[in-house]
RNA sequence: GCACGAGUGGCAGAGCAGCUAUGCAACGGACUGCAGAUCCGUGGACCCGGGUGCAAAUCCCGGCUUGUGCUCCA
C-alpha cells in the first residue's frame, strides 16, 4: 500500500514519490543552540526520526540531514552576557542536543551541518542572487527583494503580499534599516563592532537568518529533494523565505517537492514559550520521567497536531510505557525473540501498524497496535502458553515498538535491568521470606490487623505484596 | 483584522459517507479478610444551525469557540 504525506504547500495528501527512485532526501530544520533544548525540539527530532525509520522501513535509502544555525543573535546575545565566544554557547548547546536525543533514542541524522561551516556556499547563493537581480545591497546588509518573485509570496501560509502589507503596518521591524520594503529580508548582515564576522564581497558580517537552511540543503541535498521539514512556527517567515532564496537562486520551482510540519507543544492552551514562563527544557522534564516515557508521550499524537502538554499527560505515558516495559521484559527473559510471521494475530496487527504509518505516518494508530500486541502478549504469559507465541510477540514489538517508534531500549539492556532486578529481588529475600511466613501464618489464624501489620512491615522495606489464588507473589516497588 | 488549522464520550485520541476504534478513568461481575493485580462485561460522544445523499461525526454553506502564523522561535 501506497505511502501519502499531508504537504504543506499543496495542502493535500499526496501519494509520495521521491525525485529519484528508492532513494529519500530529507532536510529538517534543526536548532538555535542558544539554550538547552526543549521539548519543541524533542517533538521536532523526534517525529522526523519516526519518519525517517519508517522511511527505511518501507525499503528507501534515506539521506536525512538536520542542521545546526550556530551563529545567530541570540547566540550572540548569551555569549555577550556571560563574557564567552558565541562558539562556546553553541558547543555547550548542540552537545546538550545530543545527549538528550540520544537519550530518547533519536537516531543520528546523516549530516548535522552548521552555518559556520558553510560560509562559502551562503556568500555564493547571496551573490547569484544579487546577480540575478533578485537581491539588493542595503546600508547594513543584503537584502532579498520580495518583489522580484511575487507569485511566490505565501506558497504555504496563503497570505498574500497586500495581507502582510496590511498586518505589519506600524510594526515595521528596526534592524532592517536598509530596507526597500519591510517584508523584504536579510540575506547577510553587516557586523557591528564586537560582533562576530565573516569577510564578504560587501564587508564583514553574518549571514542572515533563512539563508543558512537554502545553502546548507543545496550542498548536502542537490538542486532538488524531496522532504523538508521542521517546525509550525517556521512556515513563516522562515520556509517561505527558502522558497524565495532557493527557487530564485536555482532557477526552478519546485526546489522541494513535499513540505512537512510537525505540531507545536502546548502548556495550558497556549503555546510553550518562554515569555510565558510555560517552559520545560528537556532536561527538566527527565527529571520526572524517562527519556523513552517522554518520547511515547510525544509520539501519542500525529506528528502534525499540537500536543498539550501537562503532569498529567506525562504521568499517563509514563504509565503505558511502564506496563510495556514490564510485559516486553518478562518475555524476553521468558522466551527471547523468535518470528511473528505466521502468527496471525500478529500480522493483522502489523497490518494495521503498516496502513497507520502510511497514511502520513500516523503513529498514534501505530501506539494502538502496540497496545494491543502488548496486552495479548500478558496474557500469553499469564496462561503459560508456550514459547513461540511469546517470542513471535517480543520480535512484533522489536520491529515495531522498537525499530519503528523507538520505544524500547535494545535487548542487552532490558535483559540487564531484569538481571538487576533479580539481584535485588534476591538480596532481600533473606529480609522478605520470614515476613512472609509470618504474614501467612497471621492470615491462617485470620489475624487481620497482625497480617496488615506484616504488610505494612513489608512496604517499608520497599516491599509490594499481592495475594494471588496462587498464593502471595511480592516485588520490588 | 487577515491567513491556516482544530472542535468526537470524564480525559487522551482514531475514524473522514453506511460496519464495536483503542487506551486511561467510571460502573458491574469473577477472584479477594482487606488491598492490589488480573480477567470478563457495561454505559457513555461526534460545537451549533441549515443543505446535499437512501444514508453524514464524516461532504457543502453559515455561525460560534479555540490554536497557530502575520515579530525571534521546533
Amino acid at each position: 500500500m501506497a505511502l501519502r504525506v499531508y504537504d504543506t504547500r499543496s495542502r493535500t495528501k499526496r501519494t509520495f514519490e521521491p525525485l529519484i527512485e528508492g532513494t529519500v532526501r530529507l532536510y529538517a530544520c534543526g536548532i538555535t543552540p542558544y539554550s538547552p533544548s526543549h521539548l519543541g525540539h524533542a517533538r521536532q527530532a523526534i517525529a522526523f526520526d519516526v519518519i525517517v525509520r519508517w522511511l527505511r522501513h518501507s525499503g528507501f535509502a534515506v539521506d536525512y540531514v538536520t542542521n545546526f544555525t550556530d551563529i545567530d543573535d541570540k547566540i550572540i546575545n548569551v555569549a555577550n552576557a556571560e563574557g564567552v565566544d558565541f562558539s562556546v554557547v553553541a558547543e555547550r548547546n548542540i552537545a546538550d542536543y545530543y545527549q538528550v536525543m540520544d537519550a530518547m533514542n533519536v537516531l543520528r541524522a546523516d549530516a548535522y551541518p552548521r552555518v559556520t561551516e558553510t560560509i562559502p556556499e551562503i556568500i555564493e547563493m547571496v551573490e547569484q542572487l544579487i546577480e540575478k537581480g533578485h537581491a539588493y545591497i542595503g546600508n547594513d546588509g543584503v537584502y532579498f527583494e520580495i518583489d522580484t518573485a511575487p507569485e511566490k509570496y505565501g506558497q504555504l501560509t496563503g497570505q498574500t503580499l497586500d495581507m502582510v502589507r496590511a498586518g505589519a503596518g506600524g510594526r515595521v521591524d528596526d534592524t532592517g534599516s536598509g530596507k526597500r520594503d519591510h517584508r523584504d529580508f536579510a540575506l547577510w548582515k553587516l557586523a557591528k563592532p564586537g560582533e562576530p564576522s565573516w569577510a564578504s564581497p560587501w564587508g564583514e558580517g553574518r549571514p542572515g537568518w533563512h539563508i543558512e537552511c537554502s545553502a546548507m540543503s543545496l550542498k548536502h541535498l542537490g538542486e532538488t529533494f524531496d522532504i523538508h521539514g521542521g517546525g509550525a512556527d517556521l512556515l513563516f517567515p522562515h520556509h517561505e523565505a527558502e522558497i524565495f532564496q532557493s527557487e530564485c537562486c536555482l532557477g526552478h520551482d519546485p526546489v522541494v517537492k513535499y513540505w512537512l510540519h510537525n505540531g507545536l507543544i502546548n502548556v495550558d492552551g497556549e503555546k510553550m514559550s518562554k515569555s510565558l514562563e510555560n517552559f520545560w527544557t528537556i532536561g527538566d522534564t527527565f527529571e520526572h520521567v524517562h527519556p523513552l516515557e517522554l518520547r511515547y508521550a510525544l509520539l501519542n499524537a500525529r506528528y502534525r497536531q499540537p500536543i498539550e502538554f501537562n503532569m498529567a499527560m506525562l504521568e499517563e505515558s509514563k504509565k503505558h510505557h511502564e506496563r510495556m516495559m514490564e510485559v516486553y521484559g518478562r518475555a524476553l527473559v521468558a522466551a527471547g525473540s523468535g518470528d511473528w510471521n505466521g502468527c496471525d494475530s500478529l500480522e493483522e496487527a502489523a497490518e494495521r501498524f503498516t496502513a497507520g504509518m502510511n497514511d502520513d505516518f500516523n503513529s498514534r494508530t501505530a501506539m494502538v497496535e502496540v497496545q494491543s500486541v502488548v496486552r495479548d502478549l500478558r496474557a500469553l504469559l499469564e496462561s503459560d502458553s508456550d514459547a513461540g507465541l511469546v517470542a513471535a510477540g517480543v520480535a512484533w514489538l522489536d520491529e515495531f515498538a522498537g525499530g519503528i517508534l523507538g520505544l524500547l531500549p535494545d535487548a542487552e539492556s532490558v535483559r540487564a535491568a531484569q538481571a538487576e532486578g533479580e539481584s535485588a529481588r534476591d538480596a532481600l529475600a533473606a529480609k522478605v521470606e520470614p515476613l512472609l511466613e509470618a504474614r501467612a501464618a497471621a492470615r491462617a489464624a485470620k489475624d487481620w490487623p497482625r497480617a496488615d501489620q506484616i504488610r505494612d512491615q513489608l512496604n517499608e522495606l520497599g516491599v509490594v505484596v499481592e495475594d494471588s489464588p496462587d498464593g502471595p507473589v511480592w516485588r520490588i516497588e
